[in-house]
DNA sequence: GTCTATATCTGGATAGAC
DNA sequence: GTCTATCCAGATATAGAC
């Protein structure tokens, strides 16, 4: 599948995300028109990942963050009630949307190797379309609050698991060599990080989404992949 | 070659690394005799790792630091005169040891197989032996002032290029398969990478950094070596 | 719902005693 | 060389007008 037809095929525009954090958090925020906050909701949304990727959550100001987004600072705490609450939902959201489209996208697929195939795909996919967000969550993890900081670990681990999930079929079907799933899982990821952590470097070579895709999809079958060897030596 | 020996081959104690970070910052620290500047640049520079990779270098306050190093506000600003210098200091004298150790230990092999098996061994041992700093460097590079920042940049494309230079040799030889070099050493950095950014994974699963730099190089030689045929087939 | 104005606090940096 | 005390810029958070 191309890029553009995943994009397309997902439909997460930013006023569906604020909706959905919106819907989750109903009692934090202090506005009741729907129109009204989700318009500001993706203003201050943008704002604060873009300024927290330039230079870190933690030098970004509320001042900084309410005039990026256009908002005044009264304005502002009518949506969130502390910087801490704001990193809280940011996080949240994500994860949501995260789990939905890739248990989505994998269902139905039997064959491992298929399978493993698309997984890597649409992480990939995914991750750049909501490249910012993924860079944050990323890099932000580790100055979370305590309870916080244990989900978005526990949600590491759950994407991780699918990865190695499937690499287990692959062996316990016999069409997989014998690895340790979970160290494969956690490569597989690490690469797939790479694309949106350094991505400042794969657009200045002009390497596309689709080729990186491809790049990792061929490396990591033709490492797992138990060759056929007659075909080789015919 | 074990990870014990390698540690014990490149004699890096503390001490040392923070006499050389002394000498190339004569000029910027104010106290005269070593012997006292050496003892609290250790405690200086090992609190700033701690506290900075626990909460990010923007979140440590210098009370903080000055407390967990043992030092008043005032005696710590006798070691440095902003915390931006700070960060600038811990950042050079980790890219100095990091070149130094990377060519000492490549010099002198020729084989394009072996070359890049050592040169992922002695990186990733590396990074263990100095995780705090490798640490800290990954996730603050961002924060860093214009010009800092640029030599961070180039010090990661530095490492790249060891990589993909050992790739393009193999090719040239005829011993490597056909792969865009740059792209390849991408991804075994992103993987070399996840060893000591993910740390609390691995501990807890009891990965040892040898089962890891074997997987690792398992992994990337099986892909880009060219399979001799003949063998396979007899 | 949004704004301006402001109370209160925190943190970087320095002066000057010892 | 190190300490205590202090200055002051800049930040969070809130009160109250519109």
């Amino acid at each position: 599948m191309k890029f553009e037809a995943f994009r397309k095929s997902i439909r997460l525009s930013k006023e569906d995300i604020s909706r959905g954090l919106l819907e989750e958090n109903r009692d934090r925020i202090k506005i009741k028109k729907e129109k009204v906050a989700v318009r500001n909701l993706v203003k201050i949304m943008d704002a604060a990942l873009a300024i927290g990727n330039a230079k870190g959550f933690a030098s970004m100001s509320l001042r900084d963050l309410s005039s990026e987004a256009g908002l005044s600072m009264g304005a502002l705490y009518s949506y969130i009630s502390s910087k801490e609450e704001l990193l809280d939902m940011i996080q949240q959201q994500g994860r949501i949307v995260v789990a939905r489209v890739m248990s989505e996208n994998l269902s139905g697929i039997d064959e491992p190797a298929e399978k493993l195939q698309k997984a890597i795909q649409v992480h990939l996919y995914l991750s750049e379309v909501l490249q910012p967000w993924f860079y944050f969550s990323y890099m932000e993890t580790k100055n979370l609050p305590r309870e916080a900081h244990r989900k978005a670990i526990e949600s590491e681990l759950l994407t991780e698991g699918i990865f190695a999930g499937i690499i287990e079929e692959g062996m316990a079907k016999g069409v997989f060599r014998q690895v340790d799933p979970r160290l494969g899982a956690a490569l597989i990821k690490a690469m797939l990080q790479d694309w949106y952590l350094k991505r400042w470097k794969y657009e200045r070579r002009k390497v596309t989404v689709e080729e990186y895709g491809e790049f990792l999809v061929d490396l990591v079958l033709s490492y797992i992949l138990i060759r056929d060897e007659k075909k080789a030596c015919s």
